[in-house]
RNA sequence: GCCCCGGUAGCCCAAUGGCAGAGGCAGAGGUCUUAAACACCUUCCAGUGUGGGUUCGAGUCCCACCCGGGGCACCA
């Protein structure tokens, strides 16, 4: 061994080295041409990164276990289409201009750049022809245009509507950005406020993201689809007409139940307080205890809603409704437990048999009535509601049916030929709440006029580009900070040519990112928000790699977005992402990193201590993808020791390039064939992790061929290494690059073609055959793959310790699965 | 409360129903070295959360429970 191959390896000059190498062949950007000539595609897309900073640990991780993806697929003959681009507005940018005195483009575009250099560095094989910045009026002059159309369509809308409010942020938030009763972006508790905003019409989707995620549950993660389903929330039931009798005359109220083979139980009806049909209902005398109610309705936050032990509160609306089958007058009630924008707001009680109405009626003493016999205590009594199937009692028709399932159908049928009531579907998801009070957003391109109303701006006016506003102008007060910006907010009327004002309304920015992976398609198309050819010909995302805290939000949005595209006939696919992989947290010591636990690991020191490819490797050889990663409990060292052991290999080959292998250390040979056989279903399965080991383990092995084996001559040694360099290409690429240099190759590995296998050597000359007795291993044989079932037995049965074992025994049976295993059963 | 995922060595993790160990970290010993670092070699360590069941055979399949993580939740 030399003196200058146990110098360790130093990583920076290697990563200066390859950068500018790679800089000038740029071999990551995607070839529409060779698509369109019949080169398979692949669309790799990670979520991009909103420009906070610089990277972290969690870009770290995303972005290596993504890159692995896109450059297997690179080497298998793909054209990888692996674009990386800014979700560049939102709160952070415009909170630190109100900070700094700035505008919020400064601080934006300036985070970008740093971010840009630092993906650079870390060596992630993007195409940075295809960079793209949802802040860019480039950009976001289509993200209106989409507003537009989509309104066209009817699915944007604006209404009045109790909203939720974040008095830290002074903005709305959709249902999605509210979590456990907080915002989700500063956590303050969330209140509810009564505004007109724009809405997207996602409701009308409901049943096809639900039903499209049958086709993605296989490749996509369990946890995405079951928060889905779960956020969808489809129930089905019947509407069910009640006729209430108020000051006014006779009015139908329909009430909405998943269980109307419990309506002849049904003791009062309940509506919700906050909703309109309260009042409306509200006999004369009874006003005034509702409006006070309706008060400290309003009063309670969501935190306080949520609360499980919360006691039932509500009020007699002093009128009577009639039960459709069996004409009973029963009490209507108003209560905070009925949600207003579920369902009809409006249910009809069944205390015997849902918890929730039992504890209302225990409250108020109202009656409960038992319908279904479970066998339990009667709910009467215990005040413990039964949902279970049972014998229906007091129930006319019902009466001796024992399942559920006949007897809402049973009732349906019943209340359908009366005409009160029929079959129904409910879904729990609600309408999008686009519209939001803050400046570092997309301008909603809408003009309101005196004589016109609600007016489009033209598709040829826009992009309506945000006014020039910084610091203190940013200052959130409750209302868009675009409304102070007057000269902006006039204009005239595009129909009428009369005075009229902007929508002062920024958007969402969840709705520049239901779309960016169309644009990568056409990232420069000026005509035209994408070209649908182009997105035919890359959609879809062959996989998705990101957080699953993007479960219901970002992932759901995308979906309808694409669906109401495909609608439009604009894209033929109708779902975005055919898979995806969801990577884990990395942690530190147990906890999420936060500056206030002090356990923050600075990504840029990592780097710099142990380099790009180390702290790469660190990050896909810590475990599965999906599981966290506790930085204290993996070791970036022990990835660059590995990765020098693996350099020095490259040393050490000592045939030249091009040698016939074909005379070569067959046993070698035949690891290296299995490693690159093995490692192509790993990298498929997003098993990295194994796929590393088993690097390592073709490492080892050919430091031993080379050290005590067939030496470092043999062309075996050079296939294993090269085996090496492209295997390690996808991880630690500077390492390869080095690796394939060193082995006589010109740049660059990452363009070399996958290594082929020669399937004659995967076939194993022998294998070892265990022979059990009552399961414990008792013999190993060597015996040929081929061998017959009899043969083997007979082998088994030969052996003298297997002889000497079975002495005296009764066989029962003999278990053989050729060319594995013998298990003699005996007894 | 309902639903989903997981629990294997001191630690991180492997294991088409077939010998519990591929890989790594940490530990111990050794070779090399004046010494150390580096490198290399050798080595210790669990019967798979608990209890049942299916099977010739269970970490793997089924049931119940415990623990950890996640989703939904006054959604009728």
């Amino acid at each position: 061994m030399t003196e200058s191959t146990r110098e360790s390896y130093d990583v920076h000059a290697t990563e200066a080295k390859w950068l500018k190498v790679w800089e000038e062949l740029d071999p990551f950007r995607a070839d529409d041409a060779a698509v369109i000539a019949g080169k398979p595609k692949y669309y790799a897309l990670t979520m991009f990164p909103y420009p906070s900073g610089d990277l972290h640990m969690g870009h770290a991780e995303v972005t290596a276990l993504h890159d692995v993806i896109a450059r297997y697929k690179r080497l298998r003959g793909f054209e990888v289409l692996n674009p990386m681009g800014w979700d560049s507005f939102g709160l952070p940018a415009e909170n630190a201009a109100i900070r700094n005195n700035e505008h919020p483009a400064t601080y934006t575009y300036a985070n970008i750049e740093t971010q840009a250099e630092s993906f650079k560095r870390y060596a992630v094989s993007f195409d940075w022809s295809r960079r793209l910045h949802t802040s860019d009026p480039e950009y976001y002059r289509w993200t209106q245009w989409l507003f537009l159309k989509f309104r066209e369509r009817g699915l944007a809308y604006r209404k009045n509507s109790p909203v939720n409010w974040c008095p830290q942020d002074q903005t709305v938030l959709a249902n999605e950005q509210v979590v456990d009763g907080k915002c989700e972006r500063c956590g303050a508790e969330v209140t509810k406020r009564e505004l007109t905003q724009w809405y997207f019409k996602i409701t009308d989707y409901a049943q096809r993201l639900l039903d499209s995620l049958e086709v993605l549950a296989p490749t996509w993660p369990d946890r995405v689809v079951t928060a889905q389903r779960n956020w969808i929330g489809r129930s089905e039931g019947a509407h069910v007409d009640f006729v209430v009798h108020t000051h006014d005359g006779d009015q139908s109220v329909t009430v909405y139940t998943t269980r109307p083979d419990t309506l002849y139980g049904a003791t009062f009806m309940v509506v919700a307080a906050d909703a309109p049909l309260a009042a409306q209902l509200c006999a004369p005398d009874r006003r005034a205890a509702l409006a006070d109610y309706q008060v400290e309705v309003r009063k309670a936050s969501d935190i306080d809603r949520l609360a499980t032990d919360r006691a039932k509160t509500g009020i007699d609306l002093g009128v009577r409704a009639t039960n459709p089958v069996n004409g009973e007058q029963i009490p209507v009630w108003a209560s905070d437990y009925v949600l207003a924008d579920y369902g009809t707001g409006a249910i009809m009680a069944v205390p015997a048999h849902d918890q929730r109405d039992l504890d209302f009626a225990k409250a108020m003493s109202l009656p409960v009535r038992r319908v279904i016999d479970t066998g339990e205590d009667n709910p009467e009594e215990t005040f413990v509601a039964t949902s279970g199937d049972g014998v229906y009692v007091n129930s006319g028709p019902l009466d001796g049916l024992t399942d559920k399932v006949s007897g809402i159908r049973t009732i349906v049928a019943q209340l359908e030929d009366a005409g009160s009531g029929k079959g129904a579907v409910n879904f729990r998801l609600r309408d999008w709440l686009l519209s939001r009070q803050r400046y570092w957003g997309v301008p909603i391109p809408v003009v309101h006029c005196g004589a016109c109303g609600e007016v489009a701006v033209p598709e040829d006016e826009l992009p309506v580009t945000l006014p020039e506003l910084r610091g203190a102008d940013l200052k959130p007060k409750g209302t868009s900070p675009l409304g102070a910006a007057t000269d902006w907010v006039n204009t005239t009327c595009p129909t009428c040519g009369g005075p009229a004002t902007r929508d002062t309304d920024t958007m969402d920015t969840f709705v520049d990112s239901s779309w960016y992976f169309l644009r990568y398609c056409s990232p420069h198309d000026e005509t035209q928000a994408f070209d649908s050819e182009a997105v035919n010909r890359w959609m879809p995302a062959d996989i998705y790699v990101g957080g699953v805290e993007h479960a219901v939000l970002h992932l759901l949005y995308a979906r309808f977005f694409t669906k109401v595209l495909h609608d439009m006939g604009l894209v033929e696919v109708d779902e975005p992402f055919a898979a995806q992989l969801n990577q884990g947290f990395v942690i530190n010591q147990g906890k999420k990193m936060s500056k206030s636990l002090g356990n923050g690991v600075n990504l840029g020191a990592e780097l710099e201590a142990y380099g790009v490819d180390a702290v790469r490797l660190t990050l896909v050889f810590a475990g599965p993808p999906e599981d966290d990663i506790d930085w204290a409990e993996v070791s970036p060292a022990g990835s660059l020791r590995f990765l020098q052991r693996a350099l020095r290999l490259a040393d050490d080959v000592s045939s030249e390039p091009g040698s016939d292998v074909t005379g070569g250390d067959l046993g070698l040979r035949r690891v290296t064939a299995r490693t690159v056989s093995a490692a192509a279903d790993l990298v498929e399965s997003f098993r990295f992790n194994v796929m590393v080991a088993r690097v390592m383990e073709l490492v080892n092995l050919t430091r031993k061929a080379i050290d005590t084996g067939c030496g470092a001559a043999d062309p075996a040694v050079r296939e294993a290494t090269e085996v090496v360099a492209q295997l390690l290409s996808l991880v630690a690429p500077y390492t390869a690059e080095e690796m394939w240099s060193r082995l006589g190759h010109r740049p660059t590995v990452a363009l070399s073609a996958w290594p082929e296998v020669d399937p004659a050597l995967l076939v194993q000359e022998s294998v070892v055959a265990v022979v059990q007795i009552q399961g414990k291993v008792r013999a190993r044989l060597d015996v040929s793959p081929e061998i017959s079932a009899a043969d083997l037995e007979q082998a088994a049965m030969a052996d003298p310790a297997v002889q000497k074992a079975l002495d005296g025994m009764q066989i029962r049976k003999v278990i053989v699965r050729e060319p594995k295993l013998v298990n003699i059963v005996v007894g």
